[in-house]
This record gives C-alpha cells, structure tokens and sequence, in this order.
DNA sequence: GTAATAGTGTCTGTTAGACACTATTCT
DNA sequence: AGAATAGTGTCTAACAGACACTATTAC
C-alpha cells in the first residue's frame, strides 16, 4: 500500500452531507426539414426542433423531461452525456458540448441532484428512429415555441431549454456549428437558411457576397471542386445550378472594438 | 404529509454510488499596476495574476491550488463560489461567471469529486489584503506563465487555469469585461493597455479612432461630462489631458459571417 | 527644449447596405 | 412564358490600415 492509499483511508469523504446523484441531460436539437409543394424545384422548410421523453414515473410523472442519465464513478460528465446520447439515439459521435450547471437548491424533489445539461445537434432521421423505436407516444420533436410556451416540462427544464436555445443561438452566428446540420457541401443559400432558421432575426441582403468576396472572412468557407479543378454545382434546390461550399478549419477572432 | 414527501419517502436516493462532494474553485484574476519610473508621467505597467494558495494538508500538500470549498445543500453552485469568495477576500459583488466542470475520474485521490471551476475579476488592494491578513507564504499571486510552467500545482488545476485563461482572453474581446479592471471613468490608453495585458497580441494602431468615431461600434463607450456638458479630462498618466470615457450597457452582436 | 501621451490628417483600398438587374434551368 | 433560385452591377458612405503629423502639458 502506498502512501497516498493509506491517507485515502483515513480520509472519509463521508463526513459531509453529498450529493444524491449526478445527472447529465440531453438538449438534443434538430433541424426539420419539410418539403414545400410548388410547381418547381424549391428550397425545405427548416424548423429547429428539440427532442423531449414524457415521464411515467414521480417525480413529475406526465411532464415532459430532456433525455439523461446519472454520471457513474468511473466516467467524466463528458462522457456521462456522450453514453447518454449513443443510448437514446444508437449514434455516437455528431456535435456534443457542455452547456453548464443547474444547482439550485429544490430543484428536484428526489433529493440534493446537480444536473449538467449539454446539447448535442443531432440528425434528423437518428431522432425519427428513436422515435420508432420506441413507444411514440413518449418521444417527440417541439419547436422551441412549443417546449417552452405549450409544454408542462419537469424540474428546471425550462430554463435548461432557454439557456441552450440562447447558446446555439450565439454559437451558429460565431462558430460554424452550422455545418452539424449541413451535409459536407452544401449551397450557400443552404447555409443562409439553417442560420435563419436558428436565428431568425439574421438578415443578410447581400449574404452571397459577404461570404464570398470579402477578405476579411476569407477562409471560413471554400469552394468544392473536382479533381480536375472544376467547381462542383448542385442543383437539388434551384433550377439555376448552385455553387457548394465547404467550412474550412478556419475561425476568425471576433472582437468588439476591432 | 403531501404527495411529494410520501414518495419522496419511498425513493431511496442512495441506492447508487454518489459523490463524494462537489467543490467550487474560482480562479482569482487580479490586474497589478507598477509604477514607472521616468521623469514624466507614464501610464504603469500592468499584469494580469492569478490567486494560489499553497496546500498544507494532504493531497498535494506544498503544492498550490485554486481557493476553492465544498458546497452545501441549501446552496447552488453559484451561492457557493460567491461565499468562498467572500471568505477569501472579504469582498462580495465584483465579476464571479461560471467556467466549467472538472470531472475527470482519479483528478481528485480523496475519492470522486467533481469539481466546478468559476473565475473572478479582483481589484489588485483586496488580494494583496487577503495576503495581510493570512499567512504570507501561503497566499501569492502569479503570473499565468509562472502558474502554469513553475509551480507545483494541485489536481487538475493547471488545466482549469488554462481554460480559464483562454476564457478571460475570449471575454476581454468579445465582452465589456474590462471594465472589472477599471474605473468607471477611464481614458481610452487605458483601456487599450488593460486590453494588451490580458490578450497582448490584440495590436490596434488605431484604437484612439476606432472605438470613437467608427458608427458601427457607435455605443460600446461614450465620453463622459460634468453637469454642464463639459467633457471630463485626466492627465493621471499622461502630460496632456485624455478625455474620459465609460461603458454603456450596450453590446454588440458578433457573427462571422457579416 | 524634451519627454510622454493624446489625438488628427491623409491616403488608398476595402467593405457595408440598398436595390435593381441579369443568369440558368426546369416545367 | 413563368417560376424559382443564383448570382452580378452599381452607387454612396463608411471603414480599415498605415504612418506621418500636430497638440498639450509637466518637468
């Protein structure tokens, strides 16, 4: 036995009040996309939605509840949230990010539970077959207006929600988060849209241009060309073929006084 | 009784493996200003330290580590951090934010211990107190190269003062925290000095025009006047007089793509 | 006068913002 | 031709970046 397992014996952690559980939880987004009639070839629908569990059991039995689970000795929150998200989705991987912590003292009725939200932005059809998966009256896709305005939602979910809206919200305007909901080349009119769609206060007349010709920005995005040079158009949403983009691995340094 | 006590009764909260106590640690930063000598006025040399204390008891006795203590059930994370703060300073109010959790499995040998990381925006005389009134061996205020390359330091507290230095650089830009590191009234070397010393390859050679006459960044500061108007002057630091400026409560938003 | 910081002039090239206009393709 | 999205032209005012220059005051 070496020094510091002999200390850790006499040590006992016990002899404060601790914690009754660590949970992580889930706020997994999704961006809908809905096909729009019309005579022509025309860009999805976009809708920003958030996956929810309706509880069956106290506390709050009938509300509904961001998916999680307690964080186990052995594993970081990180990986608590990374576990959690391969069990209710079956994917592991796609973007997962901390968001922080919810400690306020009778949040949850079962006891002293710190909770640690995350959120994850998660493909469509990997939420669509969880869906299926399981009772489908228990898992479901709201828009941020629904779970917060519509819903009865369990312990402090509400604020959890709100917090994680607000984030993703600065982020797709500051990262290029927006690439988890694009496929590897995309349009940038499809870029345009998923940044409207998460932030719909987003208006930008001359979107084109700025991202294109602007030297400032260059290297946040480049355009995808073949082997032989040639730059590779998409035609799925327009008539007119549109140029696709890729992110690079570039992010600028944003500042207020500069 | 009412229905939640009665279940709450009946759920055995300790029918898992639980903590063994969530600290919070605060990662003090302090602004130092040293006079120059020269023959005139000069504006001092700043330096952005942090607040370490060196352990005396097991684990990691000797070495230093964030203040920090456990927190309590009637309190949440943030109550926690605000009252260690207060015991180490005797102040309250100032800059206290969040950080991050630290829960790496083994970062703490006394058992499994998460721990909550915030940082604090400390005027230079409350530190330099603290150290008064404590032990002076065992309170000191460092440089971030000497925390991180010299010293000895406890659990993971190297990393937590990584990340929060690159927090610190990233809000300085992005945020009007500077304001924690000066008056309320302050000329705008100054404000590009504290600036410099926290993110020192922010270079603007035209900060004096930018910050002032630029429209888009019209409102992040403003001059400030006497009750007649008169526009307010310092000459602290500098023969001729500066205009004084304050923050407003106006910032902008950021984005990348515009 | 000299030192030290405050602040302006001036120049070139770039960007923002608004909005009209052309381009490409499918039906 | 009409629909739908892609992308350019054009104009003005604002801004960035570089660097030389003047201003104010204490010593």
């Amino acid at each position: 036995m070496n020094d510091d397992q002999e200390k850790a014996k006499n040590y006992n952690p016990k002899k404060y009040r601790t914690p009754d559980g660590i949970p992580a939880d889930i706020v997994m987004f999704t961006l809908t996309k809905q096909e729009r009639r019309s005579s022509t070839k025309s860009l999805p629908l976009f809708e920003l939605k958030v996956m929810l569990i309706r509880r069956r059991s106290w506390p709050f039995a009938g509300a509904y509840a961001l998916p999680g689970g307690f964080s186990q000795e052995n594993e970081s929150l990180y990986e608590t949230a990374s576990r959690e998200l391969q069990e209710e989705t079956g994917v592991d991987g796609g973007h997962l990010e901390y968001l922080g912590v919810y400690s306020t003292p009778g949040r949850d009725p079962r006891g002293w539970i710190i909770s640690h939200a995350f959120y994850a932005l998660v493909e469509e059809w990997v939420l669509e077959k969880r869906k299926a998966a399981d009772d489908a009256q228990a898992v479901g896709l709201f828009t941020i207006q629904e779970a917060l305005e519509e819903l009865e939602l369990a312990f402090d979910h509400r604020e959890i929600i709100k917090d994680a809206y607000r984030r993703i919200q600065e982020q797709m305007l500051q990262t290029t988060i927006a690439k988890q909901f694009l496929p590897p080349h995309f349009t940038l009119s499809e870029l345009y849209q998923v940044i409207r769609t998460v932030v719909p206060d987003f208006e930008e007349l001359n979107f084109i241009r700025k991202v294109t010709s602007t030297r400032s920005r260059q290297g946040i995005l480049e355009e995808v060309v073949d082997e032989n040079g040639k730059r590779l158009v998409s035609n799925q949403y327009s008539q007119r073929p549109a140029q696709l983009y890729r992110f690079t691995d570039f992010t600028p340094r944003l500042s207020i006084y500069t």
